[in-house]
DNA sequence: TTATTTTTTAGATAAAATCTAAATCCGAGG
DNA sequence: CCTCGGATTTAGATTTTATCTAAAAAATAA
């Protein structure tokens, strides 16, 4: 795993300590967190990182892909800062939000003529954990 | 086509001239739009619908998944009354949202045990029209 | 019709994200 | 190491998107 001081620079970006906190976050909280997530978090470590500064560096990082925004219908933007291919899976009892493996062949093709940036596989539903219980809080 | 009065007796939801209003306005315009811009449209008929039955009939159509909503990362949930399965192309240069159809063998299948509910396939890009121009505006 | 329930409404509120402009920090060049 | 100028951070204001509230209106049931 890339540190943070290694990923800011493989995207050309300054090395700030907002930046290293926010990176090294996520990559302990594979949770995909929110935004306000992040910024409860640093704060809880007194990491002194303000609000907008996480919207910020979440911002720049997102624009040179080195992390995912997933927009999975429970409100706020999520983070991920595993990049490779795969899809999430949002379970409608328990709330995680999960990785699925996504083989090559699992990849949709378009059309001829479309310039793809960024491809999202979202699914909801109950997961297998959650799938057998009762579904009375449903 | 199914009319609005249909579609909501299908869905068992009274009938009432701002829900068909919220309704027609979606089978007229097929462009996805957000609760906003069919609001706004809304006004500008004269309809006489307020902010908040748009979104109250939104959000009672899409429980009964009678419309899918989508968070395609531009800001605002939008809105297409057409379900059947495809996947969504936004074009980064023109901003356009695009139905992609999508068939049997494009849905892929999860590991044993989840339950779904529900999955969006989203794709964001250049689409044929704007992929061939000059890439100096992005 | 009359009663009951559902729906609509305008405006207040909340949640999520962005903007602003002043203060601070980073790092290239000396 | 030090300085300078651009990049970054900051708190708070603002904007955007969506929800809540409780009274009024409309739809449905009796």
């Amino acid at each position: 795993m890339k540190n943070s001081r290694e990923l800011l620079a493989d995207c050309g970006l300054n090395c700030t300590k907002e930046r290293m906190l926010v990176i090294e976050y996520l990559q302990r909280h594979r949770t995909h967190p929110t935004a306000e997530e992040i910024y409860e978090g640093l704060c809880k470590m007194n990491a002194g990182v303000s609000r907008a500064t996480v919207f910020n560096t979440l911002k720049t990082l997102s624009a040179q892909k080195a992390l995912l925004t997933l927009q999975i219908g429970d409100g706020a933007t999520r983070y991920d800062i595993y990049t490779t291919r795969h899809a999430h899976f949002r379970c409608l009892n328990c709330g995680k939000i999960e990785d699925i493996p996504m083989r090559k062949e699992d990849v949709m093709q378009l059309p001829q003529g479309y310039e793809i940036c960024q491809s999202d596989y979202h699914f909801t539903g109950y997961c297998p954990e959650c799938s057998g219980k009762s579904h009375i809080l449903r």
